[in-house]
DNA sequence: ATACATTGCTCCT
DNA sequence: GCAATGTAT
């Protein structure tokens, strides 16, 4: 979450930027923020459990973006997220509440066949893994992508690194989406990198210097900085009601010491201070100046800056509160990613030549596989919308495996068998714009209907999928492009009813997606 | 004027 | 998660 609106009342002092600056540099990445923009694409199959290439996307999502930095000469440094720290659990409880409650909401709209508003709550249920991270990890030990599994905050570790210099393993800058690293003092920083490399900078140095549209910060120092920054809200510590990066900026503009803003909001009576506040005020100060982070040169877990009395006294000596101490073996086994931060058990070691197999392999056959697999969802989902008719464009099989496997799901779904009489059934509804995929049958809908040649009934269960499903792995399959098909929707009822009595859609729809899980 | 609540979007077929 | 927009204080 970060800072509450920090980022855009720092507007004035970001400009923009491409990553060919960093040319020669090493840069840091923030893992959390590409991984979790590369698991928007396929969230629904994360939460799932599912092993297919679909939902591997992240990784090429995140690898494009490395790829993109090496092109360019940046040296990528990437940084994982560890294990939760104390003061944190109670916003992190609160997430994954919440996201537990999607997915409970996702699995019943996928149970009524709601596949659209399923994905929806997928996307806002998905999270990421260890498990995840450390599958990315092979990929980039395989890559030789220099990483660091952060003890606790990723943002902490990057802002340490950015403190050392490059021949100690130091980095230039660091490329997140997060605002915490604004507060963590970080020195440079890019916001909101594209695929292209274009991005957001923000310059620590710019903003002691500089004076923009009535912000300067000319008079504050570092610690000042820091006080506007939990005073407007942060993870560690919501901001007192009615407090946000404004007053937050204008109240220690004003009386230049944080003690005594603490004070004149006491006295305020139009604000009402928490009883705990002051205490927990320095407890989210003394985070972001001294967290625990690991020390590559020593193995060893380290503070971000050095221990100060001043900060020391607000945690009671409760150095927990930074991230508990662990021991060397420990940490070093986390930050080299043997260890999974949250559970403290060992990875599962997958040969990291395997991983990277694997990872050959979307890259040169992921298109023709999600073709496929998003006719299954296009398909469930326009079941979903009771749609009678759906189509299936064009798929043209050769001896690759995957479009035996595209047939072999079509043949699953409509099984060829010309009927005139189902044709004439065929209704045309309209299609949901949000969706391209469809919409590009809607413009070719004219040319469709004349070229349909074949239609449907369905089979209705798993076990005659196998049996299809194997009557096409022994088919020889030659290069010829298949006909327009067709399902009727009453077809799959009808079907339904007469094979098992109390089947009914839903049960055919997940029928089919867990056929599709299979392949 | 500022803070807070709500809504939309991140992927890229 | 962030940003834009609308509403409340």
């Amino acid at each position: 979450m970060g800072i509450q609106n920090l980022l855009r009342f720092m507007r004035p002092f970001i400009e923009p930027v491409h990553i060919k600056k960093y040319s020669g540099k090493r840069v840091g990445i923030d893992a959390y923020s590409w991984m979790h923009k590369g698991a928007y694409s396929c969230s629904m199959e994360l939460c799932l459990g599912s092993q297919c290439d679909v939902a591997k996307r992240y990784l090429k999502y995140f690898m494009h973006h490395i790829n993109l930095l090496r092109h360019y000469n940046v040296i990528p440094v990437v940084v994982f997220d560890g294990g939760n720290t104390p003061s944190k659990s109670a916003t992190e409880d609160e997430r994954h509440r919440r996201r537990e409650a999607n997915l409970v909401q996702a699995n019943e709209k996928l149970k009524e066949g709601d596949v659209g508003v399923a994905v929806e709550f997928f996307r806002k249920a998905v999270q990421i893994t260890p498990s995840m991270a450390h599958q990315l990890i092979q990929i980039l030990r395989s890559e030789s992508v220099e990483f660091v599994v952060a003890p606790y905050e990723a943002d902490a570790q990057l802002a340490y690194l950015a403190t050392l210099e490059a021949d100690q393993g130091g980095i230039t800058a660091v490329i997140t989406e997060d605002s915490d690293l604004i507060a963590y003092g970080c020195k440079s920083i890019i916001f909101k990198m594209d695929r292209f490399g274009n991005g957001e900078e923000f310059l620590m140095d710019r903003i002691f210097s500089a004076v923009t549209e009535g912000l300067s910060f000319k008079h504050f120092d570092k610690e000042m900085f820091t006080g506007m920054c939990v005073l407007a809200g942060c993870d560690f510590l919501p901001s007192i009601p009615g407090i946000g990066t404004k007053r937050a900026y204008s109240l220690v503009s004003k009386y230049k010491n944080l003690d005594r803003v603490l004070s004149v909001l006491k006295l305020d009576k139009k604000y009402r201070v928490p009883e705990d506040y002051s205490d927990s005020f320095g407890k989210a100060i003394a985070i972001f100046h001294h967290a625990r982070i690991y020390d590559v040169e020593t193995k060893a877990l380290k503070h971000l800056k050095p221990l100060e009395q001043k900060y020391l006294q607000y945690l009671n000596g409760d150095l927990d509160l930074l991230g508990p101490e662990l021991p060397s073996s420990m940490a070093a086994a986390i930050a080299e990613g043997n260890l999974n931060p949250i559970t403290m058990e060992a990875f599962n070691q997958t040969p990291a030549a395997e991983s990277c197999a694997a990872f050959d392999h979307i890259d040169k056959n992921e298109s023709q596989t999600s073709s496929a697999e998003e006719s299954c969802i296009t398909i469930l989902s326009d079941l979903s919308r009771n749609q009678d008719i759906i189509a299936i464009d064009e798929i043209s099989l050769d001896k690759n495996k995957y479009m035996k496997e595209a047939l072999a799901l079509t043949k699953l779904i409509a099984p060829s068998r010309c009927n005139q009489e189902v044709e004439n059934k065929v209704e045309w509804k309209e299609i949901p714009k949000n969706n391209p995929f469809k919409k590009r049958k809607l413009e070719n809908q004219q040319q469709e209907r004349q070229n349909i040649t074949e239609s449907a009934s369905v089979l209705t269960n798993v076990e005659q999928a196998g049996t299809v499903w194997s009557q096409v792995s022994q088919e020889s399959v030659e290069s010829k492009p298949m006909k327009k098909l067709l399902i009727d929707k009453q077809e799959i009822s009808k079907k339904a009813r007469s094979r098992n009595g109390r089947s009914n859609a839903k049960s055919e729809r997940n029928g089919i997606l867990k056929f599709f899980r299979r392949l």
